[in-house]
DNA sequence: TTCATACTTGCCATATTTGACAAATATGAA
DNA sequence: TTCATATTTGTCAAATATGGCAAGTATGAA
């Protein structure tokens, strides 16, 4: 299992949210909407784009809204060996 | 789907990592051991109980110490309908 | 009991996420 | 081109995660 760097751990997060939400016809603006605490598409682009290190509720209100499982969002692996 | 309460999403994701450190055999100090970047039992022992929120590289970084991949720590789901 | 090990908690300083708003940018339609 | 929608980016304040250290707690062995 390789390790991986900050910054590209945040930015595989990123794209695994952008391409669900895409999968799913979201916009950024009908995630936020979907939301129940409070969130922006300042910080949704943000996260997408890999340029912040989210917390793991963020992330989890995220999955709710795109009505997948949080570890999906999280899978950050290609071809490993554990 | 239910969606769970902050605590509740932490605890669970703290309980995971307690778990799979146990099931390896590991202590604290042995996780800290292991993470190339710093990290303190402090801050293990924080989110093992689900008193912080952590972020995503942290658990990341946990996650290569316990081997496992970080969806596994992710895995905020017992029975449920998404 | 004492001792050792493991873990938890309190406090502090620093760094960064988050939420919010405005402005800039990108894209496509008309 | 203009217009509308969507996304990105800058800045700010407030909240909080992190790292570090010290002290407290728990457990079991001797």
């Amino acid at each position: 299992m390789a390790s991986m760097k900050r910054s590209e751990i945040l930015k595989i997060i990123g794209q695994n949210i952008k391409r669900i939400r895409l999968e799913k016809g979201f916009t950024q603006v009908d995630l936020v909407g979907k939301i129940e605490a409070r969130i922006d598409t300042t910080n949704i682009s943000r996260i997408e784009k890999g340029r912040t290190n989210a917390t793991i509720h963020t992330l989890y209100k995220i999955s709710q809204a795109l009505e997948v499982p949080l570890s999906e969002i999280c899978d950050v692996y290609f071809s490993e060996s554990v």
